[in-house]
DNA sequence: AAGCGCGGACGTACGGTGTACGTTTCACGT
DNA sequence: ACGTGAAACGTACACCGTACGTCCGCGCTT
């Protein structure tokens, strides 16, 4: 009876991927290495033959999700199309995983899929012609504005969703005196649309880059191609 | 004996304040009910006459952290200082209270204090000139920036101290081949200045905004004064 | 083939966590 | 003086992360 219980060998990865998956079910709060465990029907312990702690198993969520960043390469696109396709990809990724990305946002990652996003943004800023400290300073904007848009949005949601709980009497309540334009704004603050909401920062920054001065065309960026 | 051992009395305001202090002093992982009520020299479930559940008291917590913005009034600045004062005094208190941040970006705020940001975010936006929709979303813009900014900036430090245990040898084994620009762009990776990062990409929001559309000037905006 | 070593799965156990529940204490209105 | 209600408290339970020791089965050496 050697192949009596086939089960698919403990590893890393199916830790990583349980854990991932527990998370976007049950939210970030549910994840236990219990829970774990009894997802991959395995005794608590034997995760830790794979995982030092709970920290890491958490750090490998975060690395994980931000490998599914899809950064197709496309070298004939502007470098406006590149760095919005950039941000976009990053706010996919945020889409897919909602539930991680606190995990995410709150983790170190150290390999490699951590870097290649930044070196994708450093490629376009050199490729768009900004000098060296430009080309970083214009990296991290982005970077920002993608963080906070999607922060932003889940914490809009959750408190929309306290709001419909308690219904619309706690709009009624506000001070006139003291929220003259949020209440005259209701309706532009009620029907959120994300998406275009987060286009809309993004044109400006796409905007304000382009206005920004810059060498000639062509010229000795650190690319290699 | 009726003041024999004359404790200041529990308050939910004590209670809150001790957690942002502990918080402060040990990062947010640390805090526990029975810690704080240690802190308070009380008995773990008195805190709970007070405070329904550790929810509620961190989203105390996050409620004081914001009430802590200084948005002083001076009508007499343009809406550009204004919004960039309104950015900046989110910083500041990002900066006060660091570990305080990630409470804060995960717990709602459903009192006053956290609504009084946005409505002077919309009146500045209103100010300007941008109709609603346009308001909503500068004010939103701008949100997402404020909260990116940091939270990229509390990240890259986590990483950059990390580097600093791991030593150099890091960059070293960087494959030159995948990250070029991320190695070529070194000095100023290394070098971060928040500050300026910050303001930089503050700059660039703002520069935008200023070359949106906008109606006259002195019209019927809903603001009352 | 027989022996052995070793990695990985497992069970137990300990200190810590949030909080439900019942009890005690004590200031205060009657 | 006495009842009353709020608040502090102690106990108890289920769950958490994880240190440590045990045990089994595969693969290598002889």
């Amino acid at each position: 009876m050697t192949s009596d219980t086939p089960r698919p060998a403990l590893t890393r990865d199916r830790i990583v991927q349980a854990a991932v998956a527990l998370i976007e079910r049950e939210g970030a709060e549910a994840l236990s290495m219990r829970r774990v465990a009894a997802e991959l029907d395995v005794a608590v312990m034997s995760l830790y033959n794979h995982v030092p702690n709970k920290t890491a198993l958490l750090e490998g969520v975060a690395e994980r999700v931000v490998e599914g960043l899809e950064l197709g390469d496309d070298p004939g696109r502007s470098w406006q199309e590149g760095a919005r396709a950039l941000v976009r990809a990053f706010r996919k990724v945020a889409h897919d995983y909602p539930r991680c990305m606190t995990i995410v946002l709150t983790h170190k990652v150290d390999t490699a899929a951590g870097l290649r996003p930044m070196e994708r943004a450093l490629a376009l800023a050199d490729a768009a012609g900004f000098d060296a400290e430009t080309a970083v300073r214009t990296m991290r904007a982005l970077l920002a504005y993608a963080i906070g848009a999607q922060v932003r949005e889940v914490g809009m949601e959750k408190m929309l969703g306290h709001l419909a709980e308690t219904g619309a009497e706690s709009w009624n309540r506000l001070d006139p005196e003291e929220f003259p334009h949020v209440i005259a704004y209701g309706p532009q603050l009620a029907a959120h649309d994300p998406e275009s909401d987060f286009e809309f920062g993004l044109d400006l920054l796409i905007a304000a880059l382009e206005a920004l001065p810059r060498r000639p065309a062509g010229k000795p960026g650190p690319g290699t191609g």
